[in-house]
DNA sequence: AATGAATGAGGGTTCATTCAT
DNA sequence: TATGAATGAACCCTCATTCAT
């Protein structure tokens, strides 16, 4: 009778595969997934790079689970916002905070996704990252189309403009921004929303 | 007998050069820098790898040229914008519009910029990329001081953050740009203006 | 235009490439194929390792053009053989000559044949070794049961255990053969067919 | 305080010793013995890897036990046989059956050893592999050797082809045999002692 | 007896680079 | 100018083995 593959520990001990992954995260958005090479990892970590091999199948399926990890946290909030009835105006304020606040949470996370996810998408191992999009695209786009329909947002603009406007403006955020710093999340939230809505402009 | 090493570079046929510039700038955009391998540049070149080593010392030093060649060029375009002696509101305005017809002139190469540099400005061969990342932070800051002072740009924001809003916000545009698409760089540039300018909200 | 994949050579030079499968089949026949390393092949072929990958595409691509080429020529000969229309006896000859012949000419691939196949033949790249064995239990099935038939051979014998009897007692020789030894090919071939067909003992 | 390293080996608990030993022998002759891991022992064992080291030193520990703990058996077998002072032919019959005896109860063993024994040889720790090929070249051969003196064999055929013709015709068998099958041991010795000795023409 | 985690040596493979032709 | 062949360093990954618990 064989075989049980896999003792590998996914369900119990937890801890240091998320430790581990924290590591690599860190290091993945440092300095480019391709470019990292497992022993930096393994480095970090504390332990040789074979090492890391006892808790994952291989450094894609690393980097296959921090972004699995941050896309599934992002979209618990941006669900529980997008599912609160709100109006496009507070609908739209509440995920770029969420957004800001997951910036925050998966720093690493959200600079790896936004220097590979492009290149990743045409693998098949990565495929839920182009649902992720799809969703977003569409979770925001229509935001600003009821916003415009509405009234509350300007209708002389092209809306799939104005939604990579929206969308790029905050997440590039992502490599910039340190946890920690001067700005909270929801601080910079409030000024990056100001900047989107109303402009820098003084009104005249 | 003197021994002429490497005729390389010089004046000897520059066309060729340029055009091998070119379709590696495309390759690294695509693909990234460090997974292009120099193979990938030869295929797309129609020649083999080790060929390009007669037009070009490294890899490394065909990814400098595109960026000095590209970063030239910029400041070209900026200096006559910044020595034109216009108003803060005039000259942000000039600024974007010249950075849009950047991307469309060098697309592939803001993308690696916006991707790569980063990482690059570690190594002192590419310390250039940190001198014009300060000149061009000096730029855009001291107008929007201006600006600020002079009492058109809004004076409850933080500038920095300021700064890095409309930095971001035109230069993410590389990695979605598409040349010969429906809006002319300087349409795009149009709607980008008065996005930051005046937000997207509607004013009540 | 992309792309004109692996100049390597596969039609030019082919000579390289025949020497190196031929370096590579010596080793793996007296190593055992999981045992030989890249760099004992490349060692005996006066090289580095990688330097093999620009001849071959990996490790197990070298095998499987050993065992096709020989497998190749193999049927070569047994169709030429089995194509001559000869009485169950006469091809029974003619085959087990032609195989000594064929251990004579690829010594090393037909050892790496004996050792391997059965692990070989359950991966996808490998299936022409199950048709290969199919054919070839055919092929000498029916000569046997035609020779059964015809009464040129004994009736009173389990067909399928003569079968593997015959196929093995010429096919294990390789495991010990060594060309340019005291004994022609020929001459081993007779001696073979001399036991098999009329036994050790003295008849009486 | 003294430490008991390894407890190991020793009377305690030989059936499970045994017990591993078999599925270890198993595994090696399917996958052949460098293409088996540890692992994949200790998975068809039901417990891990790192386990199997309380019971055995190393891989090859294994190996060795499972190829002495056979051939142990063979020549308990053999040696009754040669020392029955029987006729060269009876004791021929009785060597031929005894092997296919020894194939029925060490399947793997035999297949390990047909296999690997070419390799194993030459690492002193499996010398007596050579010890045994030594005694069994010596058994074999002067069975024959009395045979053809007593007109019992042909003596027109090369002696020492007729032993490695014997003796392979037997063994090989083991690659295929399958224990439980249509045909006992016995039954397959006595066909194989049908053909070896009369040949599978019709005499005439 | 067995587990979980780690080690460390190596193995197959990739790739920028070199160089004689 | 370009090719064909090779180099050598590094990379990802595997696996027998160890050891504290």
């Amino acid at each position: 009778m064989p075989t049980k593959k896999k003792p590998q520990v996914s369900v119990a001990a937890p801890d240091r595969r998320r430790e581990l992954l924290g590591t690599a995260a860190e290091v993945f958005a440092e300095q480019g997934y391709n470019a990292t090479t497992v022993r930096k990892i393994a480095d970090h970590a504390g332990m040789l790079a074979g090492s890391l091999y006892y808790h994952f199948d291989s450094k894609e399926s690393m980097l296959e689970e921090i972004l699995r990890t941050f896309l599934d946290e992002l979209w618990d909030g941006y669900d529980t916002v997008l599912d609160a009835g709100t109006g496009p105006r507070e609908t739209l304020e509440a995920l770029v905070t969420e957004s800001f606040r997951e910036i925050d949470r998966h720093r690493a996370a959200v600079a790896i996704y936004q220097k590979e996810s492009k290149q990743l998408v045409a693998q098949e191992r990565f495929a839920f990252l182009a649902d992720s999009q799809r969703r977003f695209e569409k979770a925001w786009l229509s935001t600003l189309e009821s916003g415009v329909a509405a009234g509350v947002f300007r209708a002389d603009l092209d809306v799939r403009l104005t939604y990579r406007f929206v969308r790029d403006t905050v997440w590039v955020a992502a490599s910039w921004y340190r946890p920690g710093g001067q700005h909270s999340p929801e601080e910079i939230a409030r000024q990056y929303l100001s900047m989107v809505l109303d402009g820098i402009a003084v009104r005249t």
